[in-house]
DNA sequence: CTCCTGGACTTAAAGGTTTTCGGAAACGTA
DNA sequence: TACGTTTCCGAAAACCTTTAAGTCCAGGAG
């Protein structure tokens, strides 16, 4: 706690000045002399000047900030959307506002009357799954760009992993493997990513001229319904040589349960996750190999496109964000494990 | 996208009265008519006014906005104690600023400065450990709070875990069940955390007239190192019978390697983690009783003491919040697992 | 000498809101 | 009628900064 804030007037008293020429030499505009400049630039640091950017808002009617509105900051997905744009707005002069509506729509119309009576410039809207949810833009007086959970309105501008085409390659590497009896164990279908995963799976089979080994088994997101999972699919199809599953927590719950029942992963059945969330995926034994959405990425490309949107020219459209296979042992081929 | 904002202007002239009446029936003031203020108020509704709040806080000078600023807001602990704060201000009216120096001194300071030119009323610092680490409120403008991470200087307002008082509850609890030989396992000593841990566990063991079963053995945060430790404990203090481990990682290594050994858990060790790090504590066979650090509740208490200190009275000094100890199946009583 | 040019600086307006103070009208009382 | 009181409303200042427009002066061209 110090003493009251210097405004540009006290600055101007102090060089001797008038406020405009304070504020050109701030500013390196260039109708100032050098040594005015000078003492300006002495004074402002002598008295620690901040320029209010309430003030300067209110002039310009750009404040520099967007804000960030989520529905479930505490879920794994936001976060590194939140970081990601965080991160692309905080390379330049903008700051974020931060609102978690926590799923209500209600408090999620209170936040946005409140960010828009804050002047922010643009807004970032975070899903909390990548099922398409309500457009908030109608009749909005600045741009909205929404990352992994798209809107349902095909104008706004949306960013979401392509879930289908990432589900494809894992497929596709564990088909490159060698292996040819690969099931699929994923979560609730009332998700649209358990739908699409399944969707991209069934494409890279399809495409490959292979039936699936079993029928695609859907249970929640969780390690336990993983190792459920693996024994009922070891029982059904006990002849299967790699399995592609929804979640990392599946993953883990499937490789354990198959490792007790004596199948060695990755020689007898590798195993693909999905999310690469660390703590479970480079900690399994063996480590698994899991699609990582790059969410930070993501968080970054929308929040770029935000820019783009504020200064005018906007994409609309749902762009699908391409994802990434990391390879760890639970796919190492035979022998290198 | 839509038609400009209206302003406090438009309304008044939609009403019919002057901006001085505007303003006062749309802020419940006492002199004005109720029929004016009904004018007013539908006039205010149709052109969907929003109050300007740039205009509002230049003349008031209050934003009714916080600054949080975290070095690392990608870790466990950050997140709980940005949701807590995050909820305590969305209660009432305020909005939060969020800043990431990502451990970055001089980012930490260039966000400093963007959040004071923003005209924060108060800020709040998350550490991304429990080290103290270098003050931020010298000859600022506003109050500061820390949380999780306390500040060097202890006239400073700090918030953290109470990591011994926890640990002891921890042993606490151990010896409640019976368990004479307890081992203790945890992190690197250069985390005050693993420090402050192992000197609750010595506490209560010495309360308890017991000595501590072996050396305290110090390593990573992670699994792998929890499973390193067992096998090594397991060989040279074969008769322990619990163990207290300095986070859920190591514990829930710990169990695994315990396990793979023929040890049961908690028949033959009862173990106890830390961090109620629910993916690995809920997850592991058996479900790891843990400390919670209750970090959304100290991030609500952060936040609700920068209340108080920008109302005017601060508390200075470092506060340590109570933690919780989670108990799950890993230390149930033998016969009831 | 006058006129013009351009540099260096100042004045004043604008941006939207709140608040203080004063004014006007209506009404009651002497 | 004169005067005081109450009730309602408006004018204007204040918050801080940027910028368009204006002032002033020196010096060069005609």
């Amino acid at each position: 706690m110090a003493t009251k804030r210097a405004t540009i007037n006290d600055v101007a008293s102090l060089a001797g000045v008038s406020i405009a020429t304070a504020s050109k030499a701030l500013n390196g505009r260039q109708d100032v002399r050098a040594a005015t400049r000078e003492r300006v630039l002495a004074a402002a640091a002598q008295l620690s000047f901040q320029p209010n950017a309430l003030a300067r808002g209110l002039l310009s009617g750009q404040t520099r900030t967007v804000g960030l509105l989520t529905s479930d900051s505490v879920g794994r997905f936001g976060i590194p959307v939140l970081l990601g744009a965080e991160n692309a707005f905080g390379a330049g002069e903008m700051a974020v506002l931060l609102c978690d509506a926590r799923g209500d729509a209600i408090r999620e119309q209170h936040h946005l009357r409140a960010l828009l009576s804050r002047r922010v410039d643009g807004l970032i809207v975070v899903g909390e799954s990548t099922d398409p949810r309500p457009s908030v833009s109608k009749d909005l007086p600045v741009p909205v760009v929404y990352a992994y959970g798209p809107s349902e309105d095909p104008e706004d501008v949306s960013f979401v992993p392509d879930d289908v085409g990432a589900a494809a390659m894992a497929v596709n590497h564990l088909l490159a493997l060698g292996r040819r009896r690969i099931a699929h164990v994923t979560g609730p279908t009332h998700y649209k990513a358990a739908r699409d995963r399944e969707e991209g799976a069934r494409l890279a089979l399809e495409a490959a001229g292979l039936p699936q080994a079993g029928q695609t088994l859907s249970g929640p997101w969780s390690q336990r319904w993983g190792r459920h999972a693996a024994e009922m699919l070891l029982m059904s199809e006990p002849e299967i040589d790699a399995v592609f599953c929804g979640s990392d927590q599946i993953a883990a719950g499937f490789v354990e349960a198959a490792r007790e029942r004596g199948r060695r992963v990755p020689d007898d059945i590798a195993v693909v996750g999905y999310d690469n969330w660390e703590v479970l995926s480079t900690e399994t034994r063996p480590a698994l190999t899991t699609v990582d959405m790059n969410l930070e990425s993501l968080g970054r490309t929308a929040a770029q496109h935000l820019f783009a949107a504020i200064d005018g020219k906007a994409t609309p459209g749902v762009h699908k964000m391409p994802c990434q296979l990391v390879i760890r042992d639970s796919t190492s081929p035979p022998g290198i494990s």
